[in-house]
DNA sequence: TTAAGGTAGATGCAAACGCATAGAACTTCA
DNA sequence: TGAAGTTCTATGCGTTTGCATCTACCTTAA
């Protein structure tokens, strides 16, 4: 067992145990964790996205993506309007009732993520964000 | 923005990056990646797992690991027998068979996870596995 | 001993997922 | 210009998931 695969492991050990946890506890009223995540990603950035720049963030595959969407579109937090630079394309965009309901979320979970990685010192948080960040942007 | 939510959103970033990485990668064969994860989870634990324990590794609801183990035992990958000490519950092991699959598709796999962790430096490889070991064992 | 409460795992069912593929729009290049 | 190849999103379809609930078994304590 190399030092990467254990340190593969421990991630997703990490992942898993924290995401049961945050999914576990009461603050996600009519959204699942992954509709949330969804309204997140689109929250942070400010512009409208692509479907297929959203589904790089978001653990989903582009056909369970586009399904999302449409219900989220349906249920009026998403705003979908074709893009005028590439018809084949889609321009996505929270509501004003979508930008509430994730903040209305968002503030007790980021609570709880401040909570449960509160075993850490500073300095590993800054060093987990940036060993994180740098496997991210790796290309290959 | 803590520095702690930097840090998760960090964290679950990098893990979707190389989750879907991986998953493109050629060498699954039968399974499905979730499907690995429970034979490399029984791989690891030589004794026979509870599906309780089995479930706390697992990123998966427990009816739906509960049918998952279901499709595993028919493809005589697991084995699965009442447990003598708890007639409630049972005790779950890797057939030869499924040993056997666990290995093949776990040697080349183990070759992209260090690939794919080539990026960081050993320090930061011991430093990530240390902090994801502490988050995950942290109880609240 | 037995009733009340808790825990382990299985099952019914609707919702959501992934794979394969379709269709439409861009791009490239002969 | 137009045919071939690529990219972007949507849809058909069978499989898998989660929620709620069930049954069976263990535990506690009266």
């Amino acid at each position: 067992m190399t030092r990467a695969n254990e340190a593969w492991e421990a991630l997703m050990t990490s992942y898993a145990v924290l995401v049961k946890r945050f999914n576990a506890e009461d603050v996600w009223g009519e959204l699942s964790m992954r509709e949330y995540d969804v309204l997140y990603t689109l929250s942070k950035c400010d512009g409208p996205l692509r479907m297929s720049e959203l589904n790089r963030h978001v653990l989903l595959s582009q056909p369970a993506l586009s399904r999302m969407v449409d219900r989220l579109v349906d249920r009026g937090l998403v705003d979908r309007c074709p893009d005028p630079g590439d018809r084949r394309g889609v321009r996505l965009s929270l509501t004003p009732a979508g930008r509430e309901t994730q903040q209305a979320i968002g503030r007790p979970h980021a609570r709880s993520v401040t909570r449960a990685l509160s075993v850490l010192t500073p300095q590993e948080l800054d060093q987990l964000a940036a060993i994180c960040g740098k496997l991210s942007q790796s290309e290959e």
